[in-house]
DNA sequence: ACATCATTGTGATAACCTGCACATAGTAAG
DNA sequence: CTTACTATGTGCAGGTTATCACAATGATGT
C-alpha cells in the first residue's frame, strides 16, 4: 500500500502520511510502499493499543448503558471491569456480568481490579469529585462526558467528549457557509 | 471580565483570547474588559447558536436513546423532530412525543419537517447510504457516530464522534508517558 | 550486471499559529 | 482639564506544522 493510498483513506496527503510515520520510524520499502498488516501492527504497538485495558464506568444512566453495551469497546480491547452509580436503587443490580457498585467503595474496587481508565458518564456537578478520587486511586486516564473542564494533574490525560459542542460546530459551519 | 479571566476559564492565554476574538470583531472596551452577557450574545450569534435547530435522529438503538434523552440538546436549542430506524418492530412505537419512522419515508419526513441536521447513530454499513440520502433531501449538516468516513459534498459539514478513538488517544498518552 | 521504474524518507520552503509587548483608547479621580 | 491607570487590539517575532521536491533505495526485467 502506497502513502498515496493511505492518504486517500485518511483524507490527507501522501507527504503528510510519510512525514508523520517518519517521526516514529521507517516502516515502508522504497519503490514498494508499506505492507499493510505489518504497518498496522507497528502502529498498534506504538499507540499502546496492542493490549487490553481495564476500564471502569461511572454513571449507570442512559449514556453509561449505551457505552457499556457498545460492542466496539470490547472488540478493541477495552474491558469494563466495574460500574459505579450513586443511585441506591441501582446499586446491586447487574448489567450483563457486572454488578453496579456504590461510589462509597470506589477506591477499593478500583485498586482491587487494577482499573487503568475511567469513563465519567455523570452530571457535571459530581464529575470533579469523582475525577479527583480516581486520580488519587491510581487511575491513568479519564474519558470525560461531563461538560466541565476537569482539574487533574498533568500526568493523567483527560479526553473530553461534549456532544453539544459537536452540534454547535455543525451550526457554526452551516452559518458561515453564507 | 478581562481577557485574563476568560483565558483562565478556557485554559489558554489572555493574548490568545484577544487575538481570537479580534478575528470576528471588537467586543471589549479598553481599560475595562469585556461585558460577559454582551460578549456571550455576540458569540452566540456568530456561532449560529442564537436560534433553534431542527434535528433528526437516525438509529433508535441504545446510543440513539441516550442522545434523544440527553437534556443538554434540547436546552441548547436542538429539537429532535423525527426518529428513524430500520427495525420493523420499533417502527410506530414512540419515544416521548416522537413516533419512530421507517427509513422508507426518510426523504418525505425530512422535507416535511424542515430537518436541518441529522444525527447518525447506526452501524457503519448503512451510514453512507443514509448520509447520501440525507444530503439529497437537503440536510445541512451531519453528526456521525458510525466509524467510517462519510463521503458527502464539501458544502455539507460532517462532525465525527468516534468513542473508541477517544479511548485509544488515552491509551497512547499513557503509553508515551514512560 | 545493468538499466528502469516506483515510492520512500527527508531537507528546504512556505503557511500557519501562538505569545509578546506596546501603542491606543476608555475610565476615573483630583 | 489633566493626569494616572487599566486592559484592549495588533504588529512583530518565534515556533510549530504542512507542503514541496528530490536524492536515495530497493524491486523488477532484460
Amino acid at each position: 500500500m502506497s502513502s498515496e493510498e493511505l492518504a486517500a483513506w485518511g483524507q490527507t496527503t501522501a507527504a503528510q502520511v510519510r512525514k508523520d510515520l517518519s517521526h516514529f520510524g521507517s516502516f515502508g520499502k522504497r519503490g514498494l510502499g508499506y505492507q499493510a498488516g505489518e504497518l498496522r501492527e507497528s502502529l498498534r504497538t506504538l499507540l499502546g493499543i496492542d493490549r487490553s485495558w481495564k476500564v471502569a464506568l461511572v454513571g449507570a444512566g442512559r449514556i453509561g448503558l449505551a457505552l457499556y453495551e457498545y460492542p466496539a469497546f470490547r472488540s478493541r480491547g477495552y474491558d469494563c471491569v466495574a460500574i459505579f452509580d450513586s443511585d441506591p436503587s441501582k446499586i446491586g443490580t447487574a448489567w450483563g456480568d457486572q454488578s453496579i457498585c456504590a461510589l462509597e467503595v470506589f477506591e477499593e474496587v478500583i485498586k482491587e481490579r487494577d482499573v487503568e481508565l475511567v469513563i465519567l458518564a455523570i452530571p457535571a456537578d459530581s464529575a470533579q469529585e469523582v475525577a479527583s478520587r480516581a486520580v488519587e486511586a491510581g487511575v491513568n486516564g479519564i474519558l470525560n462526558f461531563a461538560p466541565i473542564r476537569l482539574n487533574v494533574p498533568p500526568e493523567v490525560p483527560v479526553e473530553d467528549v461534549n456532544l453539544v459542542i459537536e452540534l454547535e460546530a455543525l451550526s457554526f459551519q452551516i452559518t458561515q457557509r453564507t
